[in-house]
DNA sequence: TTGATCTAGAAAAACGTTTCGCTGTGTGGT
DNA sequence: ACCACACAGCGAAACGTTTTTCTAGATCAA
């Protein structure tokens, strides 16, 4: 442990060459070195199992080769898949991922960000917490690459879901199957997405002339009430539909429509959220809206690399279409 | 984009003093420096806004307060759940995680192995992929700490779930209500833990002289053959209980169910894995074990912060006692 | 043969820190 | 009043690279 290791200047010498040279044939440029002296360098290296310290690298050429990835929320269950695949593209570039997750909390946020800049990553992408305070975002961006995903900030390059116009379809869909009382369950309206998605679906509904503000109700973050006011909208105000913004709302309301034995979707219609593989297993399988989650995270990469690469990207947000998944919970077929 | 960025030198000139001191108050050592100074550094940084080089930082004092995380598959319902252990457990000491996952590629394993080497992480928590070549982890381990987790891999501090224990629990629990017909649906054998696994359902079945090897089938990694398996195992072999290893496979069997119109746990008990929320939302909810993940998570941190402030851990194998959650799916009540 | 031109490879500077060792000032003891 | 000592703060070296500059030997034309 914590043994000396091996500099490039150790495999110059064994190799009887400058490390000026060593340098040129372990990175090979194009320079042009006698094949003598380049076989005794790369034999050096192969002896001694050299290995090229990154950091005093980075510190000379002034990029790190690493992106930081900054998530709300690593339990989501959608966020494993944006993590994957902006890992799978950065290794591809051969780039590594700072990981850091803020639970929502600016001020971390903002401890974050601070640290990523101070460790010298290259770009960021990043699902800005719930909040409007976002300079710390800005002078980011004046330093290096950033790309927002799911949440969109101004001035910011951003790739995010169409809250607005999926909700609103989810809803016609319902009103279309003739439910004319449909209940809505959602985390806090703060957030700018569950908002845009609560304006779809109030849309919907009032051009139909069915919007009963008594039957959209909120929750906390985690959704830890859904189930009461599930029960409640069941119940006491007689729901032929309950839609909901979040996997685990969803999961309230199947748990409440359990207990009560209704039955899905004779007598409540549902609209579940996120499509997880689980939601096939149901009875009857849900319907919900599909996060095109892997879209987004492959979009912000491209945008990110290519700013990485060349000139900064236009700061617009760019927004993905989502659809709806009609499985049976919400009366079809 | 791009702009040059503020160093110590620039704080050190517009305060008048130099560089040296400037560092002292930025870190402030307990050496002693006359207050009027100590302001006007600190003037400086706040002026312009200075953030420290970590990389040159690292450079000079050895260390790069990063530790590595490599997993196998990010996508498994259980890993978020670490990695948000391990991220906060480290940003609470002031570490930054470097995250990478190799989908059980060695080789895959190797090159981000060397490349978190190079990049000087100061400790490994890691998730072995599934094979036998371990020799770039004891290479790695004679460098900085390094802990496996979920797998044990000789010689390096490991810390893994008891999966024969859990194994011939689950397996005796169904024999104590009376199924004698108990199949099992696993993943690949050269998985230790399933193995181990394996061995342990075997060897409780065996006790009650009811091991018969055709009630035993292997499916792929993804489990994609799981629902096929558990059709032939409940048409053709009249089983009346399923075990499962792994998300889908547990979900492969209910789906078979669900089809063949077979009454859980009536007509066949089931046995799933891993607890996920979901679990409990079927019909009937699920009997499964309960993988430790978050305990064991707490411990590799342990260990390797332990070992980071320290003198190396031990090279100890740790096992974690994992549950059954009995539910109704089994045949409980 | 000699001066001009080219180039392989070495030397050295630079990246932004931390820290060692030194200088020079101020204090206290005799 | 002088010496010894303490110590605040500075200069410079070092960390391990990359890259620019420089040197010296080879090649070529006249």
């Amino acid at each position: 442990m914590a043994q000396k290791r091996v500099t490039i200047t150790d495999v110059a010498k064994l190799a009887g060459v400058s490390v000026a040279t060593a340098s040129v044939v372990i990175n090979n440029k194009n320079k042009f070195v006698a094949p003598r002296l380049k076989r005794q360098v790369l034999e050096a290296v192969a002896q001694l199992n050299y290995q090229p310290n990154l950091v005093a690298r980075s510190l000379k050429v002034k990029e790190t080769r690493t992106i930081g990835l900054i998530l709300t929320n690593i339990t989501s269950p959608v966020t494993p898949l944006s993590v994957r695949l902006v890992q799978k593209y950065a290794r591809e570039q051969d780039f590594a991922t700072l990981l850091a997750v803020t639970e929502e909390d600016v001020n971390l946020e903002m401890t974050i960000v601070e640290n990523m800049l101070s460790k010298r990553v290259d770009g960021l992408i990043m699902c800005p917490a719930n909040s409007n305070v976002v300079a710390h975002l800005h002078y980011a961006a004046s330093l290096i690459p950033v790309v927002a995903i799911e949440r969109a900030v101004t001035d910011i390059a951003s790739v995010v879901t169409d809250n607005y116009e999926i909700g609103r379809t989810a809803a016609a869909h319902l009103l279309a199957h003739g439910r004319r009382r449909i209940g809505l369950i959602h985390m806090p309206l703060q957030g700018t997405n569950t908002r845009r998605r609560w304006e779809g679906i109030r849309d919907a509904l009032a051009a139909h002339d069915c919007f009963d503000p008594a039957l959209f109700c909120e929750t906390d973050y985690v959704g830890s009430s859904a189930y009461d006011l599930a029960c409640a909208l069941i119940r006491e105000q007689g729901v032929d539909a309950l839609m909901a913004t979040s996997q685990s709302i969803t999961m309230g309301i199947l748990r409440a429509c359990q207990t009560l034995d209704v039955c899905i979707p004779e007598e409540v219609a549902i609209f579940g959220y996120d499509d997880l593989p689980w939601m096939e297993l149901t009875a009857p399988p849900l319907s919900t809206t599909q996060q095109p989650i892997e879209h987004i995270a492959r979009r912000a990469c491209e945008i990110l690399f290519a700013a990485l690469s060349a000139q900064p990207a236009p700061a617009q947000v760019e927004v993905i279409a989502s659809r709806l998944l009609l499985r049976r919970s919400c009366g079809c077929s």
